[in-house]
DNA sequence: AGCGTTCAGCTAACTTGATTAGCCAACGAG
DNA sequence: CTCGTTGGCTAATCAAGTTAGCTGAACGCT
């Protein structure tokens, strides 16, 4: 029986391409072995358990979130660097599904929890697009949280299909970007 | 062996407590049963199944929430509806985390979907909101669906625990109505 | 090359939870 | 009172996660 040769991150990396095909809630154990040519209780070996590669797997979305939205604002500031941070930020999730919806309704469990860096990876991309804003810093945060509601809850509507009538949802998500560039603007 | 006296109504508001309690993810058909006296089986006599109760309480909080915002916006416009809506949503997205969680996610399957019908409502309270402002007709619905997704990402940031540091969240949250109300007072 | 250790992957077995089939008694209409 | 409907039950099946324990492949060392 010739090894497979798996390690913790080539599973996780297949959990994350399944849940991106097949929808995050039906990433199982045994589709997920079945897919890397294993029997299930072999991933045992590499993850805890199921809990564990959820986990994983929305920490690994969460950081490539943050490299995408960090290399999409980079050489940009203002509304420029909003506009590519937002668009970069949507296109992870639209294209990626699966992941981002593993990253919903995970916790950190401590300061040092790789989700937690990731998460703050993120955050800091966005940071950086507030500095071409004038911004009170006693506002700063205020804005972050406002920021990462609206694109957080724009990108999980547009996923989870919530979006109901017709209007074009692309011009939606430019109006939002100009909506919070002058908003931003404007103080 | 008396009869519980049980309907599709009640095993559904059960649900939707025990989704409070517990978190949405941890209501099983199981323990559910268990909450109203009865063994698993019998639920299949009110329900088809967990998806069929997972949706059954999304329409349900769905309603709720409608009601609840629409309950709040009256007699209020401008600024004063906008807070108001706000308030409500995330007033009841607090009070009921589990009830609100069962309804990311799910989607309509028809027009005629009753789940369909309470998201409806619930889009409507927030429409009444910004009538109170001068928006031009071709603008609503990106209006509509930039508020919608303002205050469901930060109610599911919030209720998720997503809001890491220390700065305080309702200060953010009066902060963000007051964002938005600038915002669509400014066009 | 031979040797020994480590450990990835396997089979077997257990557990929990959802679901179905089929029985039976409680309730309501007449 | 009788009968049909139907809510609740037991028993059984199925799917998925998880654990225990075995075994041989890979690798370093001599």
């Amino acid at each position: 029986m010739p090894r497979a040769g798996l390690d913790a991150a080539a599973v996780v990396a297949a959990g994350a391409a399944l849940a991106d095909e097949v929808g995050f809630a039906n990433v199982t154990m045994g589709k997920l072995a079945e897919r890397l040519g294993v029997r299930t209780p072999s991933l045992y070996k590499h993850v805890k358990g199921q809990e564990d590669l959820n986990r994983r797997i929305a920490t690994l979305a969460l950081g490539e979130t943050a490299e995408a939205v960090g290399d999409a604002v980079q050489g940009y500031a203002g509304r420029d660097a909003l506009a590519a941070a937002a668009r970069a930020f949507r296109a992870f999730v639209v294209a990626h599904p699966g992941r981002y919806a593993a990253t919903i309704g995970v916790e950190p469990e401590g300061p040092d929890d790789p989700l937690a860096t990731a998460g703050q990876r993120l955050l800091r991309a966005f940071s950086a697009v507030l500095r071409g804003y004038e911004i009170k810093e006693a506002d700063r945060n205020h804005a972050l949280r406002m920021l990462r509601s609206l694109f957080h809850g724009f990108a999980t509507l547009e996923a989870g299909h919530g979006f109901q009538w017709s209007t074009d949802i692309d011009e939606s998500f430019e109006w939002l970007i100009d909506f919070a560039d002058r908003g931003l603007r404007g103080r």
